[in-house]
DNA sequence: CTGACTGCAAACCCTTTGCATCATC
DNA sequence: GATGATGCAAAGGGTTTGCAGTCAG
């Protein structure tokens, strides 16, 4: 079960939803007719799926979810879907240090700017802006120490919160009533 | 020049500590005695490099450092005392997603918490735990208040603030002089 | 129609593994 | 000397690429 799409961030595709009007397709299209591409159904697709995620995921992942209604796809438009989606600033690209990157709708760049909760078993992610007071601030302040103090040029920062997701913790007390009930060491 | 060892973050064996001796060794050669395993030079050279590194150094740049000096030994050893290093917690691998890892010692676990300034460019990492007046309290209201509103149980943070580090700020001038002085198009 | 896009398979790159040899304890 | 560690080469797993056929514009 290395792979399936059956992980805790899981996607589907909508049957009701088979072409475009999802915002991010709507982006999609119109970056893609800027650029003089063409409009097909693996990259409506791919947006769709990464569009109706709830976290990371992964190439592979994506790959079996649009399988499962569209068994003519290959794995490499998808990666190829991937890279212009990324190029075109539509997806991010990251990596937890599994061996693969992950993926996931780049925040509206005219929202504001968030920090994460990570979920570290299955990468669901939840972002928020919704900072407490002085939080801003304080980012703020600290950038310009650092800058000086050390002499970067500061361009982002990263503020992820790591731990379990209460999904997740509900599945990790489960199999652990589980262990203790069978008879394993 | 793809993965060569002068990138910025880079280290040197130095002749005179062949053996042993830093704090990383020390603390390899008790963890290597405690299960039974046995000290050889690979464990203690690749222990040395990223003890001497500024920053997160990839298997490969790692594996060239030591040829300089030793070309006798393999690639294959570095990757598996990589993973013998990291298990033993001695150093930590992280990705940054050019499809590859990068390792670095762990902090001292009894060293205070800290966060990172990361250098885009070469890697080099300065980590600083002097934090400014009330951050260090507001990470801990945020972190409660998230736990409570999310459901989540929260292990760790990470906090990382990515630039350019002074050096591939001095390089970035040269090469853009360098660049506009010559023909190209 | 034309050229961009696709699926397939082969190539690539980083990392891991199998195996005979070597060296630590 | 026994057994863990090594070097080499081959295998793995994720990702990219070459190519001929396909399809959007």
């Amino acid at each position: 079960m290395r792979d399936s799409a059956e992980k805790g961030a899981r996607a589907r595709l909508k049957p009701g939803m088979k072409h475009g009007g999802s915002p991010c397709c709507m982006e999609l299209e119109g970056g893609i007719r800027n650029r003089g591409l063409r409009m097909t159904l693996p990259r409506q697709l791919v947006a769709q799926v990464l569009e109706a995620a709830e976290g990371y995921l992964s190439a592979e992942e994506i790959y079996s979810i649009i399988r499962e209604e569209y068994p003519a796809i290959g794995l490499a438009t998808v990666y190829r879907t991937l890279v212009l989606l990324d190029e075109m600033g539509i997806v991010n690209r990251y990596n937890f240090g599994e061996g693969r990157a992950r993926y996931i709708v780049t925040e509206d760049q005219t929202a504001e700017h968030h920090h994460q909760l990570v979920c570290e078993r299955c990468y669901k992610v939840i972002k928020y802006s919704d900072f407490i007071e002085d939080e801003r601030e304080l980012y703020r302040k600290v950038e310009s120490v650092l800058s000086v103090k050390h002499g970067f040029k500061i361009n982002r920062h990263i503020v992820q919160f790591h731990g379990i997701c209460p999904d997740c913790r509900k599945k990790e007390k489960q199999e652990n009533e589980n262990e203790s009930s069978s008879g394993d060491i």
